[in-house]
DNA sequence: TGAATGAATATGTGTGCACATAAAATGTCA
DNA sequence: TGACATTTTATGTGCACACATATTCATTCA
């Protein structure tokens, strides 16, 4: 038999907390007891509470808030984080071998689409680059890409027949913010081409931002080739 | 002129370490300093610091391992997380009306593609139910669905022209572990005249499963109407 | 040599305490 | 009555300390 810890540990008291929630003793909206509380009735410290309470509210169950209590949530919600590796470890990770070909590299003004991307409406000067990521010499996902030379004039020195714009950028180019959206397009002639798949393919697409502070680095648009599944980190 | 805090709050000393390793003073799969040197370094304690690190590591920029020390991620990834609402909220919140119509709803034996998403292989006895989701009356989504009856007899009572399964899931049952794949998909001629829209159009696909413990209660492939974006909270 | 053993060590966690802070609740005054 | 100031209160945070636990690394013994 195996004894139970003589202290609660934080993880306990989550799981009780979660199981209660989940079980409906505190139902949808439903305001819990104070940290205080819990922890005396549980027997443990406010700080263990604390601690497990923290953990729910990142889970997305509970909301807290100062003097407002902890509440769960009135509409539940289902959270999933995603992790999106440099497309190179993403390809060696299937155990394929990984390539890279430049397709376009062009300095010029972003167009208004783009800069949308940014939330800011003035065009800048930028480079854009296009190149196709391959697996086994097969076409895995295509990029188009602006970089903002004002914030990233380095980029303009990188020999993209070296390394990847994304894996330069990633390795040298921090960022503090990043924002991506999901969707599906149809394949045009030229995407199609390139990813040599039939024209009107579904393709998984997504879209990358990010900034350092406030300052734009880049944008991208991935389109990812036939088949291709973004799942959930377990 | 603001005076600096006379003490170090944990989210400063994660934002110096992260400026660190973002500027590459730890560099990519470097080791950085143990939490106590850090915390006599910075001039605080290494709770505070281990808090720090927390934070950093639950965002993917380091890995942490009892006495293996604190390493910068050799590659490094970009983390998103993404929040699903039940459809109805995610409708709402848009400004929409929302509706929902029972398409087909029949008990089954799961066939085998299904009970690969579990993880399975035997089939049980479940609940197959089709549904579509409307926006201002114009489709919305739709939903392909199975219900482990053995796991979730009650949802054999509920009356869909009620509440969607969707959500009357979410409110009743609980899960303690979900996974969530995304992928594009050519609408088929079915599919096409459900959401309405063409055949061969690209539609993203979100294909959901969770699990009470071990026990598989639901599996959902939800088709988005075309122009559907999924974007990462901010 | 090589497997088993044991010590060293960095992170993980619990307790107890004090004070900070945001926001709700209350009170005050024109 | 309504705008404003004040108090109250639940969560947020920092510190100091002790002990737990998972690895790594060195040592021992067959």
């Amino acid at each position: 038999m195996t004894a139970p810890p003589s202290r609660l540990s934080w993880i306990d008291v989550r799981d009780v907390i979660r199981a209660r929630i989940l079980a409906r003793d505190y139902g949808l909206g439903a305001k819990l007891p104070r940290d205080e509380d819990l922890a005396a009735e549980l027997g443990c410290t406010r700080t263990t509470v604390h601690r497990a309470m923290q953990d729910l509210a990142a889970a997305g169950l509970i909301d807290r808030k100062r003097k407002g209590g902890t509440h769960v949530l009135a509409d539940p919600i289902t959270r999933a984080t995603i992790d999106i590796p440099v497309t190179r470890s993403e390809v060696q990770a299937l155990g394929r071998t990984y390539a890279h070909r430049l397709i376009s590299s062009q300095r010029a003004p972003s167009p208004a689409p783009i800069m949308a991307r940014f939330g800011a409406a003035q065009s800048r000067d930028m480079l854009h680059i296009g190149a196709l990521h391959l697996a086994d010499q097969k076409p895995y996902m295509l990029e188009d890409r602006w970089v903002d030379l004002a914030n990233c004039p380095e980029i303009l020195a990188v020999d993209f027949a070296q390394i990847s714009a994304n894996e330069w950028l990633v390795r040298h180019k921090p960022y503090t913010r990043v924002e991506m959206r999901f969707f599906a397009i149809n394949a045009d002639a030229e995407t199609a081409t390139q990813l040599r798949c039939r024209a009107g393919e579904a393709l998984l697409t997504v879209e990358r931002t990010t900034w350092l502070g406030d300052a734009p680095i880049t944008t991208v648009q991935a389109i990812a080739a036939p088949g291709y599944v973004l799942a959930t980190k377990s």
